[in-house]
DNA sequence: GTGAAAGCGCTAACAA
DNA sequence: TTGTTAGCGCTTTCAC
């Protein structure tokens, strides 16, 4: 416990040198390998410890061509999913030894590039990213890499190696046969206007064909640019309702703008579930003390992480058609009728 | 664009065969160092593309004795608060070349030394973390990787390096001044019990010194366990005003508890801010929409991320005194009277 | 159970 | 402007 000032980084030769075991050995204890006895042990870790000695993985990891890094692609932080799927990848990351690498797109296929050419050439030991639409460039790197890579969130589409996540159009789909069945008909969306938000586009796919094959069609859209809240949600809810005042459903594309036009609705004094029914998408649990309950389809995020993490891991044989297709389930709430 | 299929990983003497052109100079093209002629760049380039050659940052970082990334460790990503703190971090980083790893500690002192030990064994150019207490041996490792330290958020105590962050005690002090000269007088305090939450303690002990400046001395407390969310905050608030129903001002550790008490005390039909005030701390943006704006301080997230990382990067001359102090700004919201 | 030699893929330093 | 040499700090392999 008496760390001397480095002025040159320690290294294992000094640890060597100052327990008078040889560097390999001293590697080998530091690692947990091979057979060591008790007393050299017993020597090495005291010289680490005293000496303050932190290993050198940049070197190890050259030596020994593994790294114990998983990169994890997602598109944003401030967007309430992503810190939930992280959560499960690092629950079932934890006892295996492998730690993530968190990097950001910001929704830009350009970015993700970047930032996957970035994990790449630092050669972890799996790549897990969001959604299955990446650049042409990307999805090569990825393919070359000779690495497992996991796309997470959404099955509908073609992966590059193996997936884990729910069908967003099957998700819409059923979110529209829950609203057709519980009697609405004058239906609005209210959603993203990003071009790369794959997924809420695929819900609205699934929404529509669901609504059309009861011939009930989309009466109104809102969209808007840039991050989801509350104060976002009321504006939008003011405004498609000002421009189509007698629908009587709206589904958000995710709960934080569906809680924002809960509260807008609830403010004016819509009777909801009777007059307007509202439903958002995600299941985030954040915003469960509302005055009343929004519905929602659970998007299934922490399994996700989990199950992509054990892939990555080992702990999971791949599924034999490389999708691990999860069921996203309705949370009723209180923002639609009951079906009669 | 034929990238060949890698049994074996790519390296610069692949790309050095393919171009005819010697692996150093191949390396300096593809890092943009010394002159090199347009055409044999072009010819690299070209090589390089073609094969699909991503570079070994394991190797270059060994021999170069330099790594791009910065680690970052924060407790929690679930918290709204350190999305924010990343997203300063990272918009600060993003023309540097610099890279921003992301550990999590789960305010855990034990786990936040595992995940230093981590980090620092890949010699990262700078560490930024998250509050000034830490484990004895994350300490000194910390004092002796001879890299820039950056402790983030809190400017009350002894740092490693540097600092960057706002005074909780200061922050605390101002609200119960604030609170006091707006006429309350009986007091009650909501907030986790997370004996690692370091930063909520302090804003409490100088908002308790605040009161006990004016005579004034807290008449309730109620303390929970885990995360915040709009839930906890209605139980929280229910029980704290059945144990004193008299109360008229309630001071919450985080906006997001103290919108859930917000939303009880509407459904209650309390009068805010007559009956009973309100605040909460942090600022997030993401509660916006309330029906009332809930009075808070604004804990400089974003600021803080920037200002950490500009320090990092060598953008910013590091203070003589090694502490950047901002100010915590009070946001009046609604549930607080006007001063009289 | 322990050690010696070789080399992982790249870049610093120097030479041409 | 380009090339050559040495070596970063560790682990693999093999010998003892």
């Amino acid at each position: 416990m008496t760390p001397q000032k480095p002025r040159r980084p320690l290294t294992l030769r000094d640890v060597s040198e100052a327990s008078g075991v040889s560097e390999m050995t001293v590697s080998r204890v530091l690692r947990n390998r091979g057979d060591v006895s008790a007393a050299t042990r017993e020597k090495v870790l005291t010289a680490a410890k005293t000496l303050g000695y932190v290993p050198n993985k940049i070197a190890g990891g050259l030596a020994s061509q593994r790294v114990n890094l998983v990169a994890v692609v997602i598109p944003s932080l401030s967007n309430l999913v992503f810190p939930d799927v992280l959560g499960g990848i690092s629950a079932e990351l934890d006892d295996t030894g492998l730690q993530p690498v968190i990097g950001v797109s910001n929704y830009s296929p350009a970015r993700e590039e970047m930032v996957l050419y970035d994990m790449l050439s630092w050669r972890p030991s799996g790549v897990i990213l969001a959604g299955l639409e990446h650049s042409k460039a990307a999805t090569a790197m990825l393919s070359n890499s000779g690495i497992p890579i996991v796309e997470i969130m959404d099955t509908d589409g073609q992966g590059i190696d193996t997936l884990v996540g729910i069908s967003h159009h099957r998700a819409g789909r059923e979110m529209a046969d829950h609203i057709l069945a519980a009697g609405y008909r004058r239906i609005g969306f209210v959603g993203t206007h990003m071009p790369e938000d794959h997924r809420a586009r695929k819900r609205l796919v699934g929404f529509e064909e669901g609504l059309a094959e009861k011939g009930v069609q989309l009466e109104a859209r809102e969209y808007y640019q840039g991050g989801s809240s509350l104060l976002k949600g009321r504006e939008l809810t003011e405004r498609i309702l000002a421009r189509a005042p007698d629908l009587d459903f709206l589904y958000y594309s995710n709960d934080m703008i569906g809680a924002g036009g809960l509260l807008y609705c609830l403010d004016q004094g819509y009777d909801i579930p009777g007059r307007i029914g509202l439903a958002g998408f995600n299941g985030v649990d954040l915003l469960d003390g509302l005055p009343v309950r929004l519905s929602t389809t659970d998007a299934r995020r922490h399994d996700i992480g989990r199950r992509a993490a054990r892939i990555i891991a080992g702990k999971d044989a791949t599924p034999p058609d490389r999708v691990v297709a999860l069921t996203p389930t309705f949370l009723p709430g209180d923002t639609i009728r009951a079906i009669p």
